[in-house]
DNA sequence: GTTTCAGCGATTGTATACAATTGTATCATA
DNA sequence: TATGATACAATTGTATACAATCGCTGAAAC
């Protein structure tokens, strides 16, 4: 194999990988071990991977005994939605007060492409476009330390829900909502942003639950 | 010295708080060997720090070339404001929904010495209890997440900010306030709650920013 | 039969040794 | 003198060795 230095990087992603797939089940032991010689690597790194999951809050190490797969409950779900509902309404907020020209470039473009997508009924596409459009507002919003957190909420909620949020019908509807937001940040409106962003991640909820 | 195994972690806050007080200067860079020597540890519990505060987004590492400080910017740090308030205004909501009677119980004890000492004036000791009931909210909305989250915001301002935010004329002021966000948990008002607390932290800030 | 505690195995935590990478300084050459 | 290549020093990345800790097992005492 082809490994330049970046060995504990890649195996970050590997785990993390495998916990998001729950191919590694929530409550099981990571066993330093176990891992380095799945990998084929040494401990170090492997203790560097579980570090870095810890800090992300996707493993929990109980010292001197190990590090854990955490696992979420259903109330810590319904605070993740709620936690990244404000994340996301204070990005826009910010967004609006901050975005540079070339912030606004890039939120274009995303329009553009989603308008397109929509139009077409490409639903994989759109999933795509819609998170370049909201990691464009994060951009724009220029909070790094916002950015660290919702990232980390974003993986959690892939982590724990597995939700058909997107379907065809509703694809216009998204539409519409992102381009409230998109004016309200365009026209330099911090609590309109703000606003629109809090209808839009409350639509996108109903949405998802509306029929599992 | 007495070190047990925490060693990573101990190295954690000493780095962290250095950073926060700016001691080590945003930019600076972190060289293991410098740390590990300075701190009388070896360079593993080292680089196990800079990897949480990494994370954290303290300091940014480039492979292969080592790890800066990134430090906390003033856009960051009235980031930091804002995340804040809406983490105790969730909490607040969730506490009034969840919180049982062993809760109760210590909220209760928290007003009953809040009331005392603001009667008293004694402005520390109020200090203290302040923090003491926000911690009973904390505990009584029994969100994990929403825990770790705000503790490391408020280790970040702790650290980063200096503010005379408590003034005896403030005091019956900011009594009432905690009286409002109280009453509603109690009367399991998630709503009011929020509200109240919503209120409360922008009277905070108004009152932190008043005269400097 | 139950309880307690010592010893052992397994695993984590730390230190050190080694490999790989990067940046710089030196020297040769145009 | 300027430029580029190469050797070297410094530093990070990884592997391994050693120490400390925890939980479990099993035997002894009650």
């Amino acid at each position: 194999m082809d490994r330049r230095g970046h060995t504990s990087e890649d195996l970050t992603s590997l785990i993390r990988e495998e916990i998001l797939k729950e191919e590694l089940r929530p409550g099981s032991k990571l066993t330093e071990q176990q891992l380095s010689s799945r990998f084929e690597v040494s401990r170090t790194p492997v203790r560097e991977a579980i570090g870095r999951l810890e800090a992300e809050g996707l493993v929990e190490t109980i010292p001197n005994r190990g590090a854990f797969v955490v696992g979420l409950s259903a109330v810590d779900t319904a605070d993740l939605f709620e936690i990244r509902k404000h994340y996301e309404v204070i990005t826009a907020r910010n967004a609006a007060e901050r975005a540079d020209k070339v912030d606004f470039e890039r939120l274009d473009e995303s329009m553009e492409f989603m308008r397109h997508y929509t139009e077409r009924g490409d639903l994989r596409r759109m999933k795509r476009i819609n998170r370049d459009f909201h990691e464009a507002l994060y951009a724009a919003a220029k909070s790094r330390l916002l950015l660290v957190s919702i990232r980390r909420v974003n993986i959690y909620l892939k982590l724990s829900v597995h939700t058909k949020d997107y379907r065809r019908e509703h694809l216009t509807e998204i539409l519409s909502e992102h381009e409230r937001v998109y004016r309200a940040v365009k026209k330099r409106d911090p609590e309109k942003a703000a606003m629109a962003m809090y209808e839009h991640i409350a639509n996108m909820s109903r949405r998802a639950l509306k029929k599992q």
